[in-house]
DNA sequence: AAGGTCACG
DNA sequence: GACGTACGTGACCTTG
């Protein structure tokens, strides 16, 4: 642990306001309003448990406002006149917040004369000026004038808005004023604080402020050229305002040179006594923060069965999946918990790791605080080496780590030495399930886990799509185990609780946090030693081998680099979503007579069909009507005006809860930057799925919609590259099901719509060129004469003629769907050029829907997944080719199906962009060697639509 | 938790 | 003649 000292300095006062806005109306068992005080605990409580973390503090201190006057009401005495009292019932709770922060033994410091923001000035100056950082706990804009950045012996100071999880640095405070820190008060000083009753000038609001010290460089600066500036309204105000904002620029001034009440170095924390803080507690009736006080400080102790109601039969032969999953069950014990080991000194940790590096193949999972690979901080290791040879390693327990009561642990940054050589050690192979997150997790502390092997992708390359009634065919280590060994695994909801209720994972007793985290890694370990070799067996190894485990690594590189997004330009997107619906949502309502919740489907569907009396039937088996885009879109056409309303005001709620409201959120406090999360086994065919946020859904198609991919930027000084396969999934048909015609066009890099329209129409127009790329989609989805009618507005004979007329120009398309079907039915799965199975257990099911159902995605799976495994080679040999060519600093950032992202320095585009383009062209090679090329388009820009 | 809807390739 | 209406995803909202 390094020894810089990190200071926080919690702002009570403007938080408990914020606070008591924000919780509802709680009382404790006296009658006495806590809602404000409830909030106010739970914060200290999360500020305590970051202790441990690189940015967590190590001195702690509450500052508070001492009454309503300070020496600003001698300069001015309208200062804060026009704030109205608070609340009643927010009056009783001010005293509570003194008991608060005492019951956590934290110091409390206010000082008759002086605001909590002077105090705050003069700690964090003082701190900062003996090389501590500092970070300001409050989102008051009048503080942001002291973030700065540290130098040579002088700490930084930042600020911490816990409400919005937002860490605010230099780059923040000039988002929000358009200025350096430094400036911030003479814009606060023009602009005035309603407020606080700070005068400010006149007809000056933050635009016009901001603007004036960007372009003069300071209040002086803007108020002395006033004199020289053309007659206008501003020229005026300010020469009139001057004095005004001579009084503010003092009141705005915060006190950086108060003495010190309290000397720093009483604020350092050493842990939080459990009993002032469990009688508050008690006292107020906050009964969830009293259960994980007391749970939280369990003392460790040897490991016992966690719950011998579930004691499992590991050991015997279990309930098999489908035919073909049987697989003879080793001779191995039963899952027995009480056999691991808690490694609680540093002896056992040596021994465990010479068992691995013995065994040259261990199986590794991490324990995190929360399930977040990119930020969830690292609470334990576990490690098997055999059956029953499975230990855990804690790092981070002890409940929340304000209390002094913690179990014995080798420290992490012992352990994580000790561990590194081994996890990167080439000669052992580590394995996971999902290893991704523990690459992730463990990246964050410098190290490089590899070689790997990772029991889901395995799992995914021989198994996908091959659950059935019943049986589970999904890749998730409870699943897999209860299929392949017959255990049920300990739960995490058992361990950790759901909920309101859950726990972090270092607030579990160490016995259970054994018991649940070794028995991932033996678990692990076993359905390793099940499954690898099927991989040979099975035909899995070429697809396992040449594309899902080299991309394991360069996913979870791509999930840490995350891609920067304008919070900004989100946030005035929302604000103008906001508007416009509110103006179609009474619209709506007035052509409607009354009232009724539009995103409702079951509301809307009865104002229009039976309130409006439009003619449009049922459907569907609840007896529901639909109201989707395509009905709407025919009610438009039938001349009812609501539809159109309906329809942008569905399009404005879509995109501001999905996009630009969700994005905010998702932006990473710590990185500034926004990280999904990819999973390798989401979609059957062995495409990627982006989840939490999906960065893989983002609108692009309207207008309106790709506003906000204007929001997906570059840093400064950096460019977005988006490379796109064309026609990718359309030139794989061609290949695979070797059409003559459709190869040559590609080859001569002819538009291939038209030129099936060319073929089957004789002639290009627009409308046969439409009528052309909807068949063109169809066959790749698997065809159907009502589905294309439905598309082509036209009766479902004609499209049947069309479908035989595209046969018969195209024989090799039938010949493909039939060959397919057949081997789909007599081995059960589709295999991609690159031998990727994908199992289809319903294609000879009695029930036609969902038979031809099967028979459609089995028809779409080759082609699909062969251009997933395409552009998943290209993706791990992406960066090595860059490195080689010289350039270092591309990062790849997004995968988007036949997209890749990259962020680069915008002089590295003309070399970068030849080497991208050649990677992916040639990604098929050289194991597949395809009769037509691929092409790759590339674009770059400041943002993600420039780049396209 | 399920159904409806809609964003993407 | 009825069935349900193209392949693959994930997120959000309302309702039960």
């Amino acid at each position: 642990m390094s020894a810089k000292q990190h200071l926080y300095l919690v702002d009570g006062s403007s938080y408990i306001f914020r606070a008591y806005h924000r919780l509802p109306p709680l009382t404790n068992p006296e009658g006495t309003p806590v809602g404000a005080v409830y909030g106010y605990t739970t914060m200290l409580w999360k500020l305590a448990e970051d202790l441990d973390k690189a940015t967590g503090p190590t001195h702690l201190a509450v500052i508070l406002d001492k009454d309503g006057t300070s020496f600003r009401n001698e300069i001015y005495d309208q200062y804060k006149a026009n704030r109205p009292p608070p609340p009643e019932d927010l009056v009783p709770q001010f005293p509570l917040i003194r008991d608060a922060t005492r019951a956590f033994s934290l110091p409390c410091i206010e000082e008759q004369g002086l605001e909590a923001d002077d105090l705050i000035a003069s700690y964090a100056r003082a701190a900062a000026r003996q090389g501590w950082d500092v970070t300001i706990v409050s989102s008051d804009k009048d503080l942001m004038q002291l973030v700065s950045e540290g130098s040579e012996g002088v700490g930084s100071i930042d600020m911490l808005d816990t409400m919005k999880n937002q860490r605010i640095g230099i780059p923040e405070v000039v988002e929000k004023f358009g200025v350096p820190p430094e400036l911030v008060g003479d814009v606060l000083a023009l602009m005035g604080d309603s407020v606080d009753n700070v005068p400010g000038i006149f007809g000056i609001g933050p635009k016009t402020a901001t603007k004036l010290i960007q372009d003069y460089g300071s209040l002086d600066a803007a108020l002395d050229a006033a004199e020289g500036m053309k007659p206008s309204k501003l020229r005026d105000r300010l020469l009139e305002g001057r004095e005004a904002a001579a009084i503010s620029r003092v009141l705005v001034t915060l006190k950086e040179d108060a003495p010190l009440p309290q000397p720093l170095d009483e604020f350092k924390l050493d842990g939080v006594p459990k009993e002032p803080l469990a009688a508050f507690l008690e006292k107020h009736g906050f009964t969830s923060l009293l259960r994980r006080l007391d749970a939280g400080a369990g003392s460790p102790s040897r490991t016992t069965d966690l719950n011998p109601a579930k004691q499992d039969t590991a050991g015997a032969p279990a309930a098999q999946g489908s035919e073909g999953n049987r697989q003879p069950m080793p001779e191995w014990p039963a899952i027995d918990h009480a056999a691991y080991e808690c490694v609680q000194s540093a002896e056992q940790l040596d021994a465990w790791i010479a068992r691995a590096l013995a065994a040259r193949v261990v199986a590794v999972d991490t324990e995190t605080r929360t399930l977040d690979a990119v930020t969830g901080d690292l609470v334990g290791v576990s490690l098997c080496v055999g059956p029953g040879e499975a230990c855990y390693i804690p790092l981070a327990h002890g409940g929340t780590d304000m209390f002094a009561e913690k179990p014995a642990m080798v420290p992490m940054d012992v352990a994580l030495a000790a561990l590194k050589p081994l996890l990167e050690n080439d000669a052992v192979l580590k394995i996971g399930q999902n290893i991704k997150y523990d690459i992730n997790v463990l990246a964050r502390h410098g190290i490089t886990v590899a070689p790997i092997d990772d029991t889901m992708v395995i799992s995914f390359a021989l198994d996908a799509g091959r659950g059935e009634e019943g049986i589970g065919g999904g890749h998730g280590m409870d699943e897999l185990a209860r299929r392949h060994l017959g255990h049920e695994c300990i739960a995490f909801k058992d361990v950790c609780g759901t909920g309101q209720k859950q726990i972090s994972f270092a607030e579990v007793p160490l016995d259970r946090a054994t018991a649940y985290a070794a028995e991932d890694a033996e678990v692990t370990w076993r359905l390793w030693k099940l499954l690898k070799p099927r991989l040979a067996i099975e035909g899995g190894t070429r697809v396992y081998e040449q594309v899902d485990r080299p991309l394991v690594p360069v996913v979870a590189a791509m999930e840490r680099e995350g891609i920067k997004v304008d919070r900004a330009a989100l946030a005035r997107l929302s604000e103008q979503f906001a508007t416009r619906m509110a103006a179609v949502e009474s619209e709506i309502h007035e052509i409607a007579g009354a009232p009724f919740t539009i995103g409702s489907p079951k509301q809307l569907g009865e104002v229009l069909f039976e309130k409006l009396g439009y003619k449009g039937g049922r459907k569907g088996k609840s007896g529901q009507y639909s109201t989707d885009q395509a009905v709407l879109e025919g009610l438009a056409a039938q001349g009812a005006p609501i539809a159109n309303k309906v329809l942008e005001y569905r399009q404005l709620a879509k995109l501001k809860s999905t996009y630009t409201d969700a994005l905010q959120a998702a932006i990473n406090p710590l990185t500034g930057r926004v990280h999904t999360s990819y999973s390798l086994v989401g979609a059957q065919t062995g495409r990627l799925s982006s989840t939490d946020p999906n960065l893989q859904n983002i609108p692009i198609r309207t207008e309106i919609g790709r506003e906000i991919r204007k929001a997906f930027v570059a840093e400064d000084g950096c460019v977005l590259l988006a490379a796109d396969y064309s026609q990718i999934e359309l030139r794989l048909a061609a290949h695979m099901a070797d059409v003559d015609t459709l190869k040559q066009a590609f080859a001569k890099g002819e538009d291939i719509h038209a030129a099936t329209a060319r073929e089957m129409y004789g002639e290009v127009t627009r409308d046969t060129r439409a009528a052309a790329k909807t068949i063109n989609f169809a066959i790749l989805y698997g065809i159907s004469r009502w589905g294309l009618a439905g598309r082509l507005g036209v009766e479902a004979d004609e499209a049947q003629a069309m479908i035989d007329r595209y046969f018969q120009r195209f024989p090799g398309i039938q010949r493909y769907i039939a060959t397919t079907l057949e081997s789909v039915r007599e081995r059960g799965y589709s295999e991609t050029l690159f031998g990727r199975k994908t199992w289809f257990p319903r294609i000879a099911s009695a029930n036609q829907t969902e038979r031809q159902g099967s028979e459609r995605a089995a028809i779409n799976a080759p082609i699909q997944g062969t251009s997933a495994d395409i552009i998943k080679r290209a993706m791990a040999r992406m960066l090595p080719a860059l490195r080689d060519a010289g350039l270092k600093d591309v990062r790849m950032l997004l995968q988007v199906h036949d997209e890749l992202v990259f962020e680069l320095p915008q002089g590295d585009v003309a070399a970068a962009k030849p080497v991208i383009e050649r990677v992916m062209a040639e990604a098929a090679l050289p194991s597949v060697k395809l009769d037509v090329p691929l092409g790759v388009e590339t674009g770059t820009g400041t943002s993600w639509d420039e780049a396209h």
